[in-house]
DNA sequence: GTCTATAGCCAGATAGAC
DNA sequence: GTCTATCTGGCTATAGAC
């Protein structure tokens, strides 16, 4: 009973924060909404967390742990490359319907801070590219891929995945679909972005 | 002699506003640093453009009236695909180095007030997606290039190109690049970016 | 630990002299 | 049109009662 609904304060605290930060952003954010959010006293937060700034980074660390291991499904996973596009492109659409507001999150204060990065290296798990290389360089030298440089597909991967959700609104705009036509748009890159990264590399 | 130098009051305060909002965002930008950027007192801003909502989507509207014609390359122009992919690929690095803040302040501010794209769409020149749809309906008919959706490839090419600059921080954290190594990964992707987009449509 | 009240500061906006 | 001085409100943060 105790572990599954009773939520710490800094628990209840911390959710209501990342609602806000993430789609209000730093500067934009007032304590007062995260209280309200949290049904608690603004005092609350200044008790747990201290300041503005520190609950900020609390979120943010947050937010960054759960992104980290969806990027490491590409990066460190055990599979064949064809796999990994696969894997991460379907699972990438329901990790984002759960966080809609993460990665750009994330991508805007790291422009705006930019520092961010290099405290986020030191936590354990954060995404390092040097398995992957490998393994594109020796799937280039079987034949299965097409020389390609591995910084490049990992960014081609992420591009492909990411951008359309944060670009959502000016994609909606300029496409002119409503909100009902662009979940099918979404729903159908689930297998279309994978085809098409493939397409670009498979011998 | 009137015409060279000789910027206006509003233009000065224009082109310091979108240095500071296009860095910061209507939250982070405070109205002393355009004033100072700009070389004038603070309530020149008021008497030029009355609030700083106002001067904001000035910058907003003069920002995105700079991205539409970019996206119109893809979407207008007269040649093939496969030279659009080519040229646009290769101008919109020339453009970022230009105006590097632009596209993740309109994705960031349009994240924060979706309604804004309304307004947009009223400007001439805001980039229509029905020329695109003809041609590449008609280039699958001939064979030229695989059975693609219209909207799926422009989706991709924006995401290809754009999200790099975006997510900067991000992946030279992860790929673990200094400035100089970052700068020539992008320069190659000046045709590699084609090539990749190329290799998965043609036929 | 949780609340109320308030300190202290800073930003946007305006009044009014020149 | 441009400046100085100032108002006003809102925000972070803390003091202090319970």
């Amino acid at each position: 009973m105790s572990k599954t609904k009773n939520h710490t304060t800094e628990e209840i605290i911390l959710e209501a924060a990342k609602k806000i930060f993430q789609k209000k952003g730093l500067d934009g954010a007032r304590m007062q909404e995260i209280a309200d959010k949290a049904g608690i006293n603004k005092s609350m937060l200044h008790y747990y967390y201290r300041s503005k700034q520190m609950l900020f980074e609390a979120v943010f660390n947050n937010a960054f742990s759960l992104l980290a291991p969806q990027l490491n499904t590409v990066l460190n996973d055990d599979s064949s490359i064809e796999d990994k596009i696969k894997n991460f492109t379907k699972d990438y659409i329901t990790f984002i319907i759960k966080h809609p507001y993460l990665p750009s999150f994330i991508i805007h204060e790291l422009n705006r801070n930019p520092e961010f990065i290099n405290k986020m290296k030191e936590q354990i798990g954060f995404p390092n590219i040097d398995k992957f290389k490998n393994q594109v360089a020796l799937e280039v030298e079987n034949g299965t891929i097409k020389p390609i440089d591995a910084q490049q597909l990992f960014i081609n991967i992420m591009a492909l995945n990411i951008f359309p959700f944060i670009a959502s609104p000016l994609i909606q705009g300029i496409i002119g679909l409503d909100k009902k036509s662009f979940k099918q748009l979404i729903e159908d890159r689930k297998t279309q972005v994978a085809d098409f990264i493939i397409n670009a590399i498979k011998n």
